[in-house]
RNA sequence: UGGGGCGUCGUCAAGCGGUAAAGACACAGGAUUUUGAUUCCUGCAUUCGGAGGUUCGAAUCCUCCCGCCCCAGCCA
């Protein structure tokens, strides 16, 4: 069920049950038209969808919208499935297509025309746009409009059969040329396109469009309730209009809901696409794109998506969503299921001076505070260590209270170690190595006098550590809704020049050489990291973080700098 | 300025005529902590776009006004 409560989609099928409309549970369906990867908006409406079947005991297909050929394809078909199926949703056998209905919406059409419904309109595109009017004037009808129906079967029949250019001719519904809704003014249902279909190939040269197709292919494959988003409210009329016109209750019901923005990104295919295709991410499946292969990529677990869905609810307001939610609800997921690790991203070189040269030990490690049944591991300590560079400060500020000269800080499972001096490059300045002393009394990290040690670090031993690449992502606009001002122009503007880092050597703890790819962690007081899908092999480890980890520390020192 | 849809905390979002307007995120404090993480407390809308009205009683009903979104593809 839903967080918010029973949001009013489902309140709708719950009265349909109740009254018996609808006697073997509730259909649904997701129809997305294969053009493009699938996103997390659309994950809001396939949770929805397929969710509603699961808690009402009904039905859930997923059906291809592919009635127009030449921008869809067999690749977007199969990512759309892959990405259903990776999200937790299973169709079963209930993978449709629009195409599989052509013969059957054909027929549908014929018989508008005989009923006198429907005519063949040899008016060009420019002129029936000239002639369907504007938002306040009516449009005027079409010369062909009273086409005998003998005369439309005749052209449709030739259209159909190919003999005629794309653009001739176009088979419009006789609605109401003066109607308010313009959707309603003799919509055109079926037009020539000469193109190879993915799955029809040559066999039509004539397609549906989606007013016509979509609601008679809800009514063929028994959908109870067709939920969309609300651009679709005005095409409602139209779509009862076929619905009623050309089938028999039960009728299928369109519903619209609001679709899903999210604050520092674009969620439209459109934008998604000029993305990918100016290069300005390095595919649909880039970790920073909000494409489920890029959320895939990314590292965020399927469960967090369908739990964010699941709290954002579903209401027709217009809204943005905040991102930190979604990124709260990763944080969530993965603390209790992430194995926690220790990695070095900038690495510091330390030694611990008072730490024999040839000697190295194993200490124990817990995997997850949140999980003992995760267990235990070793991570192997020694004389020469990397430790963050900024878990270091030679001149700490008041409230750092890591690492500086003089000051003691335990590394995490190992020991209490003091810093003692710095070593600096002479030319440069820069610090590259510190050198401190270990007690080894405090063996695990417990000191047996009681004192009081403020801060843990991380470390890595620098003779076992595993190198590898780590890529730090962030969010890719700068605003935090992108499309607002900008038409479509230029969203691009605001794109974050520095949405992706990619540090290189890391250190990680050897524990993570054999990590397997898509496998997740929490390097500790980091944030949570996986194992890149594409580009990790066992010689060059690549991990993407998927979120950082909360950061107090970080805005306390952002407020001080602002403040000094 | 035709038609349709929507306006409850910074962001989502419950609420559907009956006492003090859920919850989550964010934010701010505090406690515990070998992750400045997690966890745990505490605070955070005298008010529901505005104005009138109906009512003993309204965010919930009525009227008017204001604001935002969608529609003039042979796209979906």
């Amino acid at each position: 069920m839903n967080e918010t409560g029973t949001d009013f989609i489902r309140k709708t099928v719950e009265e349909d049950l109740a009254s018996g409309k609808y006697s073997d549970g509730p259909v649904t369906r997701f129809p997305p038209e294969p053009n493009g990867y699938l996103h997390i908006g659309h994950a809001k409406s396939i949770c929805l969808n397929f969710g509603i079947a699961a808690e009402y005991g009904g039905k859930c297909n997923l059906r291809f919208d592919d009635t127009n050929p030449g921008r869809e394809s067999a690749e977007y078909v199969r990512s759309i499935l892959r990405d259903v199926k990776w999200l937790g949703f299973d169709p079963g056998e209930r993978v449709y297509f629009a195409s599989d209905y052509f013969d059957d919406l054909y027929r549908f059409a014929v018989r508008l025309i005989k009923e006198g419904k429907a005519y063949v309109c040899g008016l060009s595109p420019d002129q029936i746009r000239e002639t369907r009017g504007t938002l306040t004037r009516p449009g005027v009808e079409s010369p062909d409009r009273n086409r005998p129906a003998e005369e439309s079967l005749a052209l449709f029949e030739k259209m159909k059969n190919g003999e005629f250019e794309e653009g001739r001719y176009v088979l419009r519904a006789k609605i109401d040329m003066a109607s308010p809704n313009l959707c309603l003014r003799d919509p055109a249902i079926y037009r020539i396109r000469k193109a190879m279909h993915h799955r029809t190939g040559e066999k039509w040269c004539i397609f549906p469009m989606y007013d016509f197709a979509h609601p008679l292919s809800d009514a063929i494959e028994g959908i109870t309730h067709s939920l969309c988003t609300l651009e679709f409210a005005n095409n409602r009329p139209l779509y009862d209009w076929f619905v009623s016109n050309l089938t028999d209750e039960p009728r299928p019901k369109q519903i619209e809901f609001a679709r899903l923005n999210m604050s520092y990104t674009v969620l439209s295919k459109r934008k998604l696409s000029r993305l990918v295709e100016e290069g300005r991410v390095e595919g649909w499946d880039d970790p920073r794109m909000p494409t489920i292969a890029g959320m895939r990529r990314r590292g965020i677990p399927p469960e967090a998506i369908r739990k964010f869905c699941d709290m954002i609810g579903i209401a027709k307001k217009d809204s943005l969503v905040d991102v930190a939610l979604l990124e709260h609800v990763i944080r969530e997921t993965l603390n209790r299921t992430a194995q926690r690790r220790m990695a070095v991203l900038r690495p510091l070189k330390m030694v611990i001076e008072n730490y024999p040269e040839n000697r190295s030990e194993e200490l124990t490690a817990i995997n997850n505070p949140e999980d003992p049944s995760a267990g235990t591991r070793n991570v192997p300590f020694s004389r020469v260590l990397y430790i963050e560079k900024d878990d270091f400060m030679e001149n700490p500020p008041k409230k750092f209270f890591r690492l500086a000269p003089g000051r003691e800080v335990r590394l995490r499972y190992a020991y209490i170690i003091k810093c003692q001096s710095v070593v600096k490059d002479d030319a440069t300045g820069e610090i590259t190595e510190i050198r401190c002393t270990y007690d080894p009394a405090t063996r695990g990290g417990n000191a047996p006098d009681g004192r009081k040690i403020k801060a843990t670090i991380h470390w890595v031993s620098a003779s076992h550590a595993v190198r590898s690449e780590v890529r730090l992502y962030d969010r890719l606009f700068l605003k935090e809704n992108p499309g607002a001002e900008t038409q479509d122009g230029d969203f691009t503007d605001s794109i974050n020049p520095n949405s992706l880092e990619k540090l290189s050597p890391c250190y990680l703890e050897p524990s993570l050489r054999h990590a397997a790819p898509g496998e997740r962690f929490q390097f500790e007081r980091l944030g949570y990291f996986c194992v890149d899908l594409k580009d990790s092999t066992s010689q060059n480890p690549v991990f993407n973080r998927t979120v950082t980890l909360r950061d107090s520390w970080a805005k306390i020192s952002a407020r001080s700098r602002r403040g000094a």
